[in-house]
DNA sequence: AATTAAATTTAGACAAAACTAAAAATTGGT
DNA sequence: ACCAATTTTTAGTTTTGTCTAAATTTAATT
C-alpha cells in the first residue's frame, strides 16, 4: 500500500457511501484537492486490488477489504491524535497534520503499544470514536447541538468541523469537551443560542451550534 | 526534502568522507542497495540544492548545509529509538526499522516535544550519540574491546554492529550497555577474549569483541 | 606510454502519481 | 426522444526516482 491509495482509502470511507450510492470521483477530486481524471486513474488501480468497487461513470465504493484497511488507517490517525495530546502536550488544533504523517507510519506492533500506553482510548481528542484493533466502531449516542430544543441540556462530546480555527473559536469561549450545556433560548430571527455552560451565560451562532455533538441527557 | 534525498545524505554522513576523501558513488549505491547510476542522478540533484559537493568521477561529500541536515534526520532517528525503547518496551534489536520511518516525520515541535518526554537523552539504545539540536555531536572516550589488552577494564558502551542478529547475540548472553567486563585472557591462535562480567566468565569471539565499544576504567 | 580493467556518467526507458485537453457517457429539460 | 450541459474517462505529458546498457573517464599494469 503507498501512501497516496490509503489517502484514497480514508477520504472515500470519510465521504460515506455504500453500494448503492456509490461516491462520485469528482467528489473525492473536490475533497483531495485533485483532479476527477487523477481519481480515476487511483480508482482503476485500487478497484485491481479489490479495495474498491468502481463501473465506469458509476462512482467509487469501498470495499470490505477497502472499508477493513480504511479503518486501520483512520485507527491510527486517532490513536496518534491522544497521543499528541495526552503524553505530548499539543493542543487539539495541533495534532491533525502531524497525524496525517504519523498514520502512513507501518507497524503493527508499534501502534498496539501506543493504544496500550494510552490506556485503550475509545475517543480521540475531538471526540471521534477510534476503531477497534478488528475494525469495529463504537457508535455514539450523540446529536448535534442545534437539533435541540429549548431547555434542554447534554454533554458536549464531539465536534463536526476539526478545523484550527473553529477549535480555536471554542478554545476562546471555553468550550470542550465534557462541559454540559443547557439552552436558555434560541432566537427565532437567526437561530443563534444563548446557552449556559458551568455557571456562565453566552451567544452562539447557528454555525457554531451545528458543528458541535453533545449527548442529550435532560 | 524528500524522502529519498534524506535517505541519501543519512548514507553519505554514516559513510563518513570529508572534502578531502570524498565518499565514492559505489560506495553510496552498495550501502543503498542501489546503481551508481542512480546515485549519480542523485548526486546531482543534491548538489543543486546545495546539500553536497560532487565533482564528475570525483566522488561525493556534504556541505555544511549537508551536513546540518544529515543531523537533524539522525538526531530524529535516535530520539525515536529511545523513545520505542523506554516508552513502548521495544527491544534494541527491534527499533532501527520503525525509526527508520519515524526519522522522516516533518515537525520540529513533535521531535522537540519527544526529546523532552525523554529529558533529553545523549545517546542512543545501541549507545550511538544523539545530536544536539544545534548539530553538535557528543563524541565520547570509546574503543573497542577487541583493541583492548589482557587484564583491562572497561565499561560497555555501545555497539559498532547494531543488526537484530547481533544484538540479539548479546541479549542472549547477558551483554548490554553499562556492564563491566574485564579481559582475564586472549586467545593468541584466534585472537579469541575470555572475559568476566559481574562475576561470570565468559568467552566471546574476536568479531563479537570488534564490535563492542567500552570506555576503559582501569 | 599504452593498454586494459574498473569505476562513473550519460542516454534512454519505465513505473507511480499527478496534470491538461479532448473524447465519451450520463443526466436533465423540453 | 433529443439536445445541451455536466460529469467522467481516455490519451498523452510531466516529475521523481529508479533501472539497463552504452559510453566515458580514471586507475592500474606492464
Amino acid at each position: 500500500m503507498t501512501r497516496s491509495e490509503e489517502n484514497y482509502l480514508k477520504t472515500i470511507f470519510h465521504l460515506g457511501g455504500n453500494d448503492s450510492a456509490p461516491i462520485t470521483t469528482n467528489a473525492i477530486a473536490e475533497q483531495m484537492e485533485t483532479k476527477p481524471s487523477s481519481v480515476t486513474d487511483m480508482a482503476k488501480k485500487l478497484a485491481e486490488k479489490g479495495l474498491v468497487n468502481h463501473k465506469k461513470y458509476q462512482g467509487v465504493s469501498l470495499t470490505e477489504l477497502g472499508t477493513k484497511t480504511a479503518l486501520g488507517i483512520i485507527r491510527k490517525h486517532r490513536l496518534w491524535e491522544v497521543f499528541l495530546v495526552k503524553k505530548l502536550d499539543f493542543s487539539w488544533d495541533e495534532v491533525h497534520e502531524v497525524a496525517e504523517q504519523l498514520e502512513h507510519i507501518k507497524s503493527e506492533k508499534l501502534i498496539d503499544k501506543i493504544d496500550a500506553l494510552l490506556d485503550f482510548p475509545k475517543y480521540d481528542p475531538h471526540g471521534d470514536p477510534i476503531p477497534t484493533k478488528d475494525g469495529k466502531f463504537q457508535e455514539r449516542d450523540e446529536q448535534l447541538l442545534s437539533d435541540m430544543s429549548i431547555n434542554s441540556k447534554g454533554v458536549c462530546v464531539g465536534v463536526k468541523d476539526s478545523s484550527a480555527p473553529f477549535l480555536k473559536f471554542l478554545d476562546k469561549n471555553g468550550i470542550a469537551l465534557g462541559k454540559t450545556i443547557k439552552i436558555l433560548d434560541i432566537e427565532d430571527f437567526d437561530q443563534s443560542l444563548h446557552i449556559e455552560m458551568e455557571g456562565n451565560e453566552l451567544r452562539i451562532s447557528h454555525q457554531i451550534a451545528s458543528n458541535l455533538f453533545v449527548k442529550r441527557n435532560d
